[in-house]
DNA sequence: CTTTAATCCTATCTATTTAGTAGGAATAAG
DNA sequence: CTTATTCCTACTAAATAGATAGGATTAAAG
């Protein structure tokens, strides 16, 4: 499952993603459209600027605006900056490959097999799946 | 990703499928050729008999079967049984289905469509593959 | 009936992660 | 100078993860 965090950003991001091209949408409209607690939201959105999915500008008038344009946003950039891979197993992962401690061989390994067709079903949507579309899908 | 946990299970459940069918293997046994702590598997095997995908005889030369036939054990049951839904959302889950307190509109939900498409993609691989095909697999 | 080998049960421990909250500094517009 | 925003630092409470310890129970075999 997502984490809380990851189900925040999501929605934020595609709120963003319905936004006038380059139009900056603060914490607190989100917030509130969305029914995420302020200060949690504010703590998602650093970590979006971070991964440079989000541009911030303070001040009067400022808020958050899409780092590049939505089409080129993916579900799966998110999820992994947020929640991290999108595998089940680490042994599978292609951005955070990490291999499991416990393994006596990998190449023969059923689990990891069948994990690495789990994967790849599941990048070939999210990776595929932008902002855009999202933002097109339906009105929330 | 799955827990620790989940993964063990898996691991240890196709090391049993790969017993000749109705044979008996000892948690230590599993524990040692899987490269899992003894006490924490001794765990997990019941949180598999709970789940009544083992059955557990106790004394000398006991130990543990599959409950049923391994052609009929999904990958999809035993992740279930241990972690929880497949779904990356609670309100896309068949069968831990729960909606998400923040949700406005449920069929208004972009994120829950996207994931509803990645929850199928995965339950068609993971419901539709059993320890008997993972057993065959290869030889760990 | 005693030994031995296994599951089963209860309890505990530590570290990490999760889901926030609080309070204010920095910045920029008007 | 006021106001509205992000940004930064710190904190908390609860749950989860990943075990470990010690012994009770059961059953086979001698």
């Amino acid at each position: 499952m997502l984490s809380q965090r990851g189900r925040y950003a999501l929605k934020a991001l595609t709120h963003l993603a319905r936004a006038p091209e380059g139009e900056t949408r603060q914490v607190i409209g989100i917030a509130e459209a969305e029914n995420i607690p302020r200060k949690f939201l504010e703590a998602i959105m650093t970590d979006l600027r971070n991964a440079e999915l989000v541009v911030g500008t303070r001040g009067k008038n400022g808020g958050y605006v899409l780092a590049r344009r939505a089409e080129t946003i993916m579900f799966g950039d998110i999820i992994r900056a947020i929640d991290g891979p999108l595998a089940m197993v680490p042994c599978v992962s292609k951005l955070f490959y990490k291999r499991c401690d416990d393994c006596v061989d990998e190449d023969a390994c059923a689990i990891r097999q069948i994990m690495a067709s789990v994967r790849d079903e599941v990048s070939a949507i999210l990776d595929k799946t932008s902002l855009a579309q999202a933002a097109l899908l339906a009105a929330s």
